[in-house]
DNA sequence: TTAATCTTTAGAGTTAACTCTAAGTCAAGC
DNA sequence: GCTTGACTTAGAGTTAACTCTAAAGATTAA
């Protein structure tokens, strides 16, 4: 079984247009054709569209996912690489979820200095509640 | 005391013509300028300037860091839209967070299925380890 | 006071990742 | 067989967020 462009789209959450740019940039060089020229996707196919949103969704440029695309049709002397750039995007992804929890908290800071301003109509926040005065300096400071 | 361009920039890490840019989209009104045309960076505006990296770090496009901005210009009025701004955004970095971590779950499925393909050289990871193929089918399935 | 460095503006150029169009081909239902 | 909708390609256009250039003015250190 195989699915169309517009299937496997679907079920991956793309549209055929991205789909149809990602092969042409080389990242689909996996996907067969029928005899009239039709993309069909296999399971295989979408396996390999999930590995690439997965990079995609965190951060990798699609240059580099190509890259690893590369090194998977290149056979099993590349397999050191492929485990080097999963290591090296793990590192990444993990020190992008530090900054957003610092993030957060600036963000939570914000929720509770709007609240109480929401509830007395005006911004004398500080005024109100010193401890949020010190919390902002904590979380502004470098 | 007050900051040039280049030393605001350098303390928020972007670039001089970065800031520059932003002004120009309407992201930094509150910026001042000397008798002279320079613009002078105060602390608060450096203040501005974070939160400003930490909408944008959370993945909020410049128009609608404008808008916040635009909103906290207009006064006190606005604050219950400020507010709800903030709830929002930190509604949308936590679904982000967990998308990452089901991303994070595939990129440790590849780097334990490429240390052992690195281990012996070859794929055959599932034959060897069958163990994998079920967590695969587990993380691929949906 | 002069050289080096920084800042100013307007505006052009770049990059990544789509997004769409046109003109034609293919497939499924009636 | 015909219509309708999905598919094909090449290539143009879009969007966001910078990034850079040029020419002129401002500031700083010697």
């Amino acid at each position: 079984m195989s699915y169309s462009i517009g299937e496997a789209a679907k079920m991956v959450g793309l549209t055929a247009h991205t789909l149809r740019f990602y092969d042409k940039e080389g990242l689909l060089p996996f996907v067969k054709k029928t005899s009239s020229g039709l993309r069909a996707f296999s399971e295989s196919d979408i396996e390999w569209l999930k590995i690439i949103e997965c990079l995609k969704g965190t951060g990798l440029p699609l240059k580099q996912i190509k890259q690893y695309i590369d090194w998977c049709m290149e056979g099993d002397a590349t397999i050191p690489q492929r485990l080097n750039m999963f290591i090296e995007q793990k590192k990444r992804v993990e020190e992008q979820k530090a900054k957003w929890e610092k993030h957060l908290e600036k963000i939570n800071f914000k929720i509770k200095y709007y609240e109480d301003a929401a509830q007395y109509g005006d911004l004398n926040v500080f005024e109100r509640n010193p401890k949020l005065l010190e919390e902002k300096k904590r979380l502004f400071k470098d």
